[in-house]
DNA sequence: TACCTCACG
DNA sequence: ACGTACGTGAGGTAG
């Protein structure tokens, strides 16, 4: 007979809470963490002791009951759940989702009915046997020849037999003796002076409670006989209060139910968090199973050293048969420019691959340039290039002269677009999580910190091994996740933006921006002696030297020396936040907050960009070559990395400045700066179709002066800077989700005003409204949200009961529609454009979300100004027309 | 490595 | 009753 395991989770987390509490666990963040470790290890030992086939974990809610509708009081003598363990809740809830358990929880109905009916389904419906895992002596009721009590104090079962022996009565007549007795705890009223001796001695004599009722009062004397008649109508209330529901609105489903492997690397995660670190460890060494021992060399059959050319041109005409080939690059350096090719290696068939020794320094390479011939070829027919990472291959064979023309499938990137929430997408953690195979690291081979050696120096066994490997997982994970990107229509985003983008950015990166170092370097020297004099005159007026760089020592300084007023605390560490809003406040009252204010300004300004740009310029192109990333931002944007050119300063006089130092690539050439106008608002108006706010569109009016116009019942001509600057914050708190408290942190209105005005905004753009209620409902039926071309962000959290994971949930599926669809446009549009202008000598050189920044040829400039401006407004048809502004000078600066 | 702060869209 | 905008990357301190 198979198990099912079912959980008072409430309970459980009570009862842990309640063991710790004379020395409670806490962990260096000054969390309370007892409860969360009880439930965990409560479970487990559940988990390994009574080895369930399935099992759930059941929470009340805090909303009212039926009971609370039929009786006010139930429950209302309870004290307030503790602070301490009302947060540890929202981790309970993520172990238990990470354990892979189902946990269900409904408004209105309380864990015990839940369980009831589940239970009643289960030896009803499925034949099972059922254990409830409660201390609760109410569950009594329903214990059978089938469902059973798990004790948590001694993990002893209970039968109907020990139901008796305890209770004193059978489970048939368990919901008698309760309604008699009472319950305290829930304040279930019972009959006054009945204890349970007496409710059981009654339900013996009389045999239920309609005649203890009846006859009670003539049969027993004095007071009993008095309350038996007084309180009758009690007692049938307590009845009804104490009678586990078996018909609640719930399905038992097997399939969800069934105890499977946890997600380990969550729970290895969680478990780091918590600061569990046994727990931790013993996951983590449990995570992989190897399908080959790495270090069993006998496994390594599959997975060949090429050594010769005339071996390599007959497995190379077997792979053109195939039509398609998983490839990948080993060399001296991850920067591309600088990599040197050290081997190749490839596979066609999963399972096996090879490896062409080039350019290790002990050993048989083969002739790099016979190679590279070879690879020409192949790579110029219809072969399909399969990879992880690719755009990294690509600009390493282009280096060494080679084109990958037919790139067609990239590992990285598919797995992104299947889930776009992922932390990681290494072709390790890709072959775990898929395959539960643990990938050689490369650690093995080069070691790691100070040992480091370069990929020429490992030895070429080791190396045709490891290399080998890295092509049959690509193959493997291109055959794994095909079916997917079918499934989840992600194949035109794919196959039409997301790879051919691949090619737009790899070319992007390669051709770098030129900046003007000398310009920076003078910069730094200014500012070098503006930071002296900050820090001088911060010093005189405290009175004493501290790091103005350590928040910690600042926040001693303003809160502790000066004894300014902490207002906020920062969000992870709840230490007193010295950020700008802070500041800000303080710099009304004390001349201390703002010097340091100017102070951060000029550092993070050198720190992050002065001096740290001209060290990115490379020898050899004289250039600054940032990285795009393809698949860190979980709405379909990009990022830019080393460095990082997406957040050069702009909005303060300061900032701009650095702007200067971006300077067009030499004579001949002009910066060309090109960007959507209001593009995510007019996404959000064609989205929502919104009449108002396309018709303002339309006639190509200020948004945000429309929006004022509306929101304050005014002349579109008659609107004050402030109301335009107030409906200016608040179309951006749109996008983002509004909450009135949000928008007026951000914003000079008060949270009354900010409300006020939200509610009129609604009023105003009826289909704004109607669009946020729609997505959130989408999401909560679906578990996604996707944007106009299709791509999907899962949203785990969007029923959660945490409210705060909940909200966060909610603003992210009305936000990601937005950005991810503009993020999609403006690919489309670099694809397009990056196709016009090939054979020009103008490049493009920057994405910053809605604008592309181009090393212009002046020659060329009309030509290209036409086809910015074509492709990135014709990207995609809109109902509302699409602006671009296009910005030409001598630097970035001067461009915009 | 984690956290805080802050630069951008 | 509760904590608040969405998405990033980088430099600094502190442990």
């Amino acid at each position: 007979m198979k198990k099912l395991i079912l959980i008072d989770g409430s309970a459980v987390a009570y009862r842990s809470y309640f063991a710790l509490i004379r020395n409670p666990l806490i962990n260096s963040r000054g969390e309370n963490t007892g409860a969360v470790f009880g439930f965990i290890n409560s479970l487990n030992k559940i988990i390994n002791d009574f080895d369930p086939d399935y099992i759930a974990v059941l929470f009340d809610t805090p909303k009212p009951t039926f009971r609370h509708e039929k009786y006010p009081e139930y429950k209302s003598t309870r004290a307030k759940a503790p602070d301490e363990l009302v947060e540890q809740l929202p981790w309970i809830e993520k172990t238990v989702e990470a354990l892979n358990i189902t946990n269900i929880s409904i408004e209105g109905l309380e864990a015990d009915d839940l369980i009831g009916t589940l239970a009643e389904k289960a030896i009803s419906e499925k034949d099972l046997e059922v254990l409830i895992f409660t201390g609760d002596k109410d569950f009594y009721q329903l214990v059978n020849e089938n469902i059973k009590i798990l004790n948590p104090k001694d993990y002893s079962i209970m039968d109907a037999e020990a139901v008796k022996v305890k209770f004193g009565v059978y489970p048939d007549k368990v919901i008698e003796v309760l309604a008699l007795m009472g319950d305290s705890s829930d304040n279930v009223p019972g009959i006054p002076g009945v204890g349970p001796k007496t409710a059981v001695s009654l339900v013996q004599e009389f045999g239920d409670l309609n005649r203890i009722l009846k006859e009670g009062p003539s049969k027993k004397k004095g007071k009993l006989a008095k309350s038996l008649g007084d309180y009758k109508e009690q007692a049938e209330l307590s009845k009804d209060l104490v009678t586990i529901k078996i018909d609640c609105p719930i399905e038992l489903d097997l399939d969800k139910f069934r105890l499977t492997e946890p997600d380990i690397d969550s729970l290895v995660e969680l478990f780091r968090r918590l600061e569990f670190q046994s727990l931790a460890e013993k996951y983590a060494s449990r995570r992989a199973v190897s399908l080959f021992d790495s270090s069993n060399e006998q496994a390594q059959g599959d997975y060949k050293q090429i050594k010769n050319l005339k071996d390599l041109d007959s497995i190379l005409a077997k792979a053109a048969q195939k039509r398609e080939i998983a490839i990948d690059t080993e060399t001296t350096s991850l920067v591309p420019l600088d990599a040197r090719l050290v081997g190749i290696s490839f596979s066609f068939e999963e399972g096996k691959a090879f490896y062409i020794p080039l350019g290790h320094d002990a050993g048989e390479n083969l002739p790099l340039n016979e190679v590279l011939e070879r690879f020409k070829k192949l790579f110029s027919s219809d072969t399909g290039i399969i990879g992880q990472n690719l755009k990294y291959d690509r600009q390493v064979f282009k280096n060494h002269g080679v084109y990958l023309n037919s790139i067609y499938f990239d590992t990285m990137i598919a797995a992104y677009l299947i889930n776009p929430g992922g932390r990681t997408y290494n072709l390790d953690s890709l072959a775990l999580d898929k395959f539960n195979y643990k990938m050689m690291h490369i650690d093995e081979l080069i070691g790691s910190g100070k040992k480091q050696i370069g990929f020429n120096e490992v030895d070429i066994k080791r190396a045709t091994f490891y290399a080998s490997e890295d092509a049959d997982f690509a193959l493997r994970l291109k055959n794994e996740f095909y079916p997917e990107i079918e499934r989840l229509k992600l194949k035109k985003l794919f196959f039409d933006i997301e790879m051919p983008l691949l090619n737009v950015l790899g070319d992007m990166e390669e051709n770098g921006v030129r900046i003007d170092t000398g310009f920076l370097k003078e910069l730094s020297v200014e500012y070098g002696k503006k930071l002296n004099k900050f820090e001088k005159e911060i010093f005189s007026e405290v009175g004493q030297d501290f790091n103005l760089n350590s928040p910690k020592q600042l926040g001693e300084i303003l809160f502790d020396k000066l004894g300014l007023k902490s207002t906020r605390k920062t969000a992870r560490g709840g230490a007193r936040s010295t950020s700008v809003d802070v500041l800000k406040k303080l710099a009304e009252i004390h001349p201390v907050p703002k010097m340091v204010l100017d102070y951060r300004q000029f550092t993070k300004l050198k720190s992050t960009y002065i001096d740290a740009l001209p060290e990115m310029v490379n020898e050899s192109t004289g250039r600054v070559h940032t990285s795009f990333n393809q698949t860190s931002a979980a709405t379909g944007r990009l990022s830019s990395a080393d460095p990082n050119l997406q957040n050069i300063p702009v909005r303060t006089e300061e900032g701009k400045e650095i702007r200067k130092a971006f300077i067009p690539a030499g004579e001949g050439y002009k910066i060309l700066s090109a960007d959507y106008s209001q593009i995510e608002l007019r996404l959000m108006a064609h989205m929502a179709d919104d009449k108002t706010m396309i018709e303002s569109f339309r006639r190509d009016e200020d948004i945000h002066r429309r929006t004022a116009a509306e929101v304050y019942g005014v002349d579109i001509k008659d609107v004050t800077e402030a109301q335009r600057r107030a409906a200016k914050t608040a179309n951006f708190a749109i996008i983002y989700g509004v909450s009135a408290y949000g928008l007026s942190q951000q914003s000079e209105l008060s949270v009354k005003e900010s409300r006020d005005f939200i509610d009129i905004y609604f009023d105003r753009y009826p289909g704004i409204k109607k669009y946020m209620d729609d997505m959130i409902e989408f999401a909560r039926e679906n578990g996604y949200v996707s944007t106009i071309f299709g791509r999907r962000r899962y949203l785990p959290d969007i029923n959660a009961k945490s409210v705060q994971a909940r909200q966060f949930a909610e603003r992210i599926a009305i936000n990601t529609p937005i950005q991810g669809s503009a993020a999609d446009m403006i690919k489309i549009a670099m694809i397009n454009i990056a196709e016009d202008m090939s054979g020009m000598k103008s490049m493009m050189i920057l994405q910053v979300h809605d604008e592309l920044v181009f090393d212009a040829y002046e020659d060329e400039m009309e030509k290209l100004n036409h086809i910015i401006k074509k492709r990135m407004e014709g990207a995609v048809d809109l109902k509302v027309p699409v602006k671009v502004d296009i910005g030409i000078g001598e630097n970035w600066l001067e461009a915009h």
